[in-house]
RNA sequence: CGCGGGGUGGAGCAGUUCGGUAGCUCGUCGGGCUCAUAACCCGAAGGUCAUAGGUUCAAAUCCUAUCCCCGCAA
């Protein structure tokens, strides 16, 4: 199909790659201008973006998709379907109703659960055994589209946000070139959202990473996966910021204030939480590499009975 | 030129202010103790101190340039 793909982060770039092997006529990609990002203030490329100028892909950039000239632009380009995939802006009506097909998003959950920004990270948060992909038909509101098709992708018990990222974003890009065959041969019913099972999935923000050690190791020890590699989980020790990146739950009762590392040996690091005790395994002091917690305390000691504390 | 931390034996760090024989905690290898051990004791190997210049009798340490890693901020 003639297609103009909108997406701007990794997670788009899997399916345009899917969407180009299968042989689909990309026309053009639509990606978030290019801002000043990274350490250093460099102006780098969205990887959208990147991977179009690879395939020599013309890239469009309107600061709003909204702008008539761009409008213009993609009437000329005159696609048969738009295929978006976290785009990261409103699509007016008047560009859902363009082309033949309209508008496809790659949604990454199992709607209309986690509708919203940030469902990869959610999923991992609330604890969820299983979350997906869907691919709907867009409309006028926020993940609200009628549900085209569906896959699902199991939650292991050690995934990150990241790992699940890549599984999802994978899925996607297979999910999103079956969609569209199927539509092409107008073998799709598209299944209304029942408002009620929904659940919205707020953008992640770093604050979010704060860890309250007066909440319960599994939870804390899920939200670190899911934040992990980003924006991640942290807390601070005598002032400094301290990333956690992995740790484990131990259901044991020990005393002490949440927050409190009541065992530091050589190789250990536990902490009291509102529930059970959290084993810190890996974690980065601010200006430093992460490492594993044996490695880190030989050249930070921690002291037992000292505190993490959240950060301000 | 956004702010800042850092690159020292296999790992993590100290030493740099006030130049003068390379140190700590581990790991590794050998030996010992022990019923036994991830515990303890003794010993050993292992480092062009990121790179390139410069200053000096002498540079990990001072000066200049470059590369790389990381935190914040976006």
């Amino acid at each position: 199909m003639r297609i103009v793909f909108m997406g701007t982060p990794d997670f788009a770039v899997a399916a345009l790659v899917s969407l180009k092997e299968a042989g689909h006529e990309i026309l053009a990609c639509v990606t978030q201008p290019d801002k000043p990002r990274g350490r250093g203030k460099a102006v780098l490329m969205t990887p959208v973006k990147e991977k179009a100028l690879e395939y020599q892909i013309p890239v469009y950039q309107p600061l709003k998709v909204r702008d008539e000239a761009f409008q213009d632009i993609l009437r000329k380009l005159n696609p048969e379907v738009i295929v978006v995939a976290a785009f990261g802006q409103i699509i007016p009506k008047s560009v859902l109703e363009m082309p033949p097909y309209g508008c496809i998003n790659i949604h990454a959950s199992l709607l209309p659960k986690y509708r919203g920004a940030a469902p990869i990270q959610w999923a991992l948060i609330d604890g969820e055994k299983e979350t997906g992909i869907t691919t709907m038909q867009m409309d006028a509101g926020l993940d609200t589209g009628d549900m085209l098709e569906k896959v699902v992708v199991p939650i292991s018990p050690d995934e990150t946000g990241g790992s699940l990222h890549d599984k999802l974003a994978e899925a996607g890009g297979k999910l999103i070139v079956s969609t569209l065959e199927k539509l092409e041969k107008h073998a799709l019913t598209p299944v209304p959202q029942t408002d009620e099972e929904t659940c919205y999935a707020k953008k992640i923000t770093k604050d979010l990473g704060n860890i309250d050690w007066t909440e319960d190791a599994a939870s804390i020890e899920r939200l670190i996966r899911a934040l992990n590699p980003w924006p991640s989980a942290y807390t601070s020790i005598g002032g400094k910021t301290v990333k956690i990146w992995k740790a484990q739950v131990l259901e044991e009762e020990w005393e002490g204030a949440c927050g409190q590392i009541v065992l530091a040996d050589k190789n250990h690091v536990y902490v009291k939480t509102g529930k059970g005790i959290l084993s810190v395994e890996e974690l980065q002091l601010e200006g430093k590499k992460r490492m594993d917690t044996p490695s880190f305390l030989r050249g930070f000691p921690i002291h037992q009975d000292s505190l993490f504390e959240r950060r301000r």
